[in-house]
RNA sequence: GCCGCGGUAGUAUAGCUCGGCCAAGUAUGCGGGCCUUUCGAGCCCGUGACCCGGGUUCAAAUCCCGGCCGCGGCACCA
């Protein structure tokens, strides 16, 4: 080994090749793709059944980052052939209010996602069984009332001391609960605590809040309203439920690593397991707005001008609009696996993805923008040449055809971009797509001639003339192109083909040098379109 | 302040458990070529990374220690 170390690796692989040649054949072989995959979770023989839970606060949509805990959940009970739980956690109507309407457009979002669910729980709904468990957590000891003000109590915590309510016997912090649930105290007044380890480094961890009061006359819950003012918190209703519904496989973002040692103190008092925790790191989304404060903030400031789907945004329902389709945004949570670091996805990964899914089966056509009126002479008055049936696509012959008529005029009016016309007046020539090559005659502030020099597409690739898009003047349809730029949406005017209003509104077109586009509203009758770009 | 997690090309990821198949794979991006009536797609070629410093070892991306950087949590939010 000493002698082999000593020799160039040159000199190590071509003694190694003589000696040991089928290592390197192995090796050769296994260069090939193989598919995303997940990793086994962890301890899944322990569980006849795994079944795992996504548990949104309904206070809001769900955006990309979401969806990574979401979409990794449920191909997990997918893969073990288990069962997936879908959990609203509504249990503070005061700082983190539900909106009504995000239990359904969650839902929707998580379907369009090709999510579904097994079963599906509101907790605000399971009141009762929460003060259930309460009274028998407290029986036993592993929580008490605390009487004590916010301060004083951070006071004993700080010295690591219990405070005077932590002794009390059961069945008076039973009693104290009860008086809490028939609304005896306000807000503030009295908490459920869990007893953890006073001793514990971490002080936010040291008898935390199961329970709490809230004035629900003042804050009325969307779904229960007034009925109840005990609320228990997070990681009470959290830690319950998983252990209630059965979850074996917890996937949740790493900002819940703490919470899981505060929900182990709930367990160990009632003599439960605890199930199997992958802490998941957070999603960012290359140029785009994820976080809830800030697109709600943004929203407000907006006064009802833009949507939650404004394409700077990160929801889902944003991302939908925009065109991605579902299977991509799967792809790239599988690629960014089940792990704790965090990953920034850039745009461009997403968008070449999404291109090549739709690049085969989406209708191509032409727009111009920064618009220039070209006029071509010399094109011959043969209806082969002036009346064009346009493939939508070079190879998907199913997407059938559109006819352009450029009329029967002497001159053939036509509109090409700005950009393209700098191409002509340097190289003196140019092909107009599926058209005719033309070379240029007069070019002035107001006016820019050329000459037709043929139709052949051959002549066009021996001249190496540059093949540019362009729209008949005499029949083009205006149009308005939506176009974020970093947090920016730019609004580009051009004009297009007249058969882009012959599509349904939500189509997907590429304009031709251009990018892909989703038409967004037609308007017939003032031959007007609005697109609104998804990608290059 | 305290606690926890993590650091592989511009981005994302494979490899790390069990050190040698790693002169580090893949996708995207970028550069070039071919093909193609798009600046799209496809094909080919190229580009570019193991946070730093020590240690263990014949051998370290992989194990150990220290540092640096990033992220997350923190007390009646979820």
């Amino acid at each position: 080994m000493n002698f082999v170390n000593s020799l160039s690796i040159e000199e190590q692989l071509s003694l190694a090749r003589e000696k040991y040649p089928e290592i390197f054949e192995e090796a050769g072989k296994k260069r090939l793709q193989e598919p995303k995959t997940l990793p086994p979770l962890p301890n899944s023989d322990k569980y006849s059944i795994i079944k795992t839970r996504f548990a949104p606060n309904p206070d809001f949509y769900i955006h990309l980052g979401n969806a990574r805990p979401a979409l990794l959940s449920y191909e997990y009970a997918r893969e073990y052939r288990g069962k997936f739980i879908l959990r609203f956690e509504d249990t503070d109507p005061r700082t983190k209010r539900p909106m009504p309407e995000a239990y359904r457009a969650i839902k929707e979002d998580l379907k369009w996602l090709g999510i579904s669910w097994d079963e599906e729980y509101v907790q605000s709904l399971r009141m009762e069984i929460y003060y259930q468990v309460a009274k028998e957590l407290i029986s036993k000891g592993g929580a008490y009332v605390d009487l004590c003000k916010r301060d004083d109590f951070r006071r004993y915590k700080l010295e690591r001391r219990g405070c005077p309510h932590r002794d009390q016997s059961p069945e008076k912090s039973l009693e104290l609960f009860d008086r809490m649930l028939s609304g005896h105290f306000g807000e503030g007044e009295a908490v459920v605590r869990v007893k953890t380890d006073l001793t514990s480094p971490d002080p936010s961890l040291i008898d935390w809040v199961a329970f709490r009061i809230i004035d629900t006359s003042k804050y009325p819950h969307p779904l229960t309203g007034s009925k109840y003012v005990v609320w228990p918190t997070y990681n009470f209703a959290a830690g319950v439920d998983d252990k209630l519904m059965g979850v074996t496989h917890i996937l949740r973002g790493k900002e819940h690593a703490l919470n899981t040692l505060k929900q182990l103190y709930v367990y160990k008092a009632l003599g439960w397991e605890y199930p199997e925790v992958i802490n998941l790191g957070r999603l960012k989304l290359e140029g785009m707005i994820l976080s809830k404060s800030k697109i709600k903030e943004t929203l407000r400031r907006s006064r009802g001008a833009i949507s939650i789907d404004d394409p700077r945004f990160g929801t889902i329902s944003s991302l939908r609009r925009r065109g991605i389709l579902p299977e991509v945004i799967k792809e790239i949570i599988m690629e960014v696996g089940v792990k704790g670091t965090d990953a920034t996805i850039s745009w461009e990964n997403i968008a070449s993805l999404n291109r090549k899914k739709i690049d085969p089966v989406t209708p191509r056509l032409m727009a111009v923008f920064n618009p220039v009126k070209l006029v071509v002479r010399d094109v011959p008055k043969d209806p082969n040449i002036r009346q064009l049936r346009l493939p939508y696509h070079p190879t998907t012959q199913s997407l059938g055809f559109r006819l352009i008529d450029v009329g029967s005029e002497d001159v053939v009016e036509v509109l090409i971009s700005r950009e393209d016309l700098d191409i002509l007046s340097k190289d003196g020539a140019l092909r107009l797509l599926e058209f005719c090559n033309i070379s240029l005659e007069k070019l002035s502030d107001s006016i820019a001639e050329a000459r037709f020099i043929g139709t052949d597409l051959d002549q066009a690739r021996r001249k190496g003339l540059k093949i540019v898009h362009w729209v008949p003047a005499r029949q083009c349809i205006r149009l308005e192109l939506l176009k974020p730029e970093g947090l920016k949406l730019k609004i580009l005017r051009g004009l297009g083909e007249k058969s882009l209003l012959e599509f349904p509104p939500g189509k997907v077109v590429q304009l031709i040098r251009v990018g892909f586009t989703k038409l967004e509203k037609i308007s017939k009758e003032s031959r007007k379109v609005r697109l609104l770009y998804m990608h290059d």
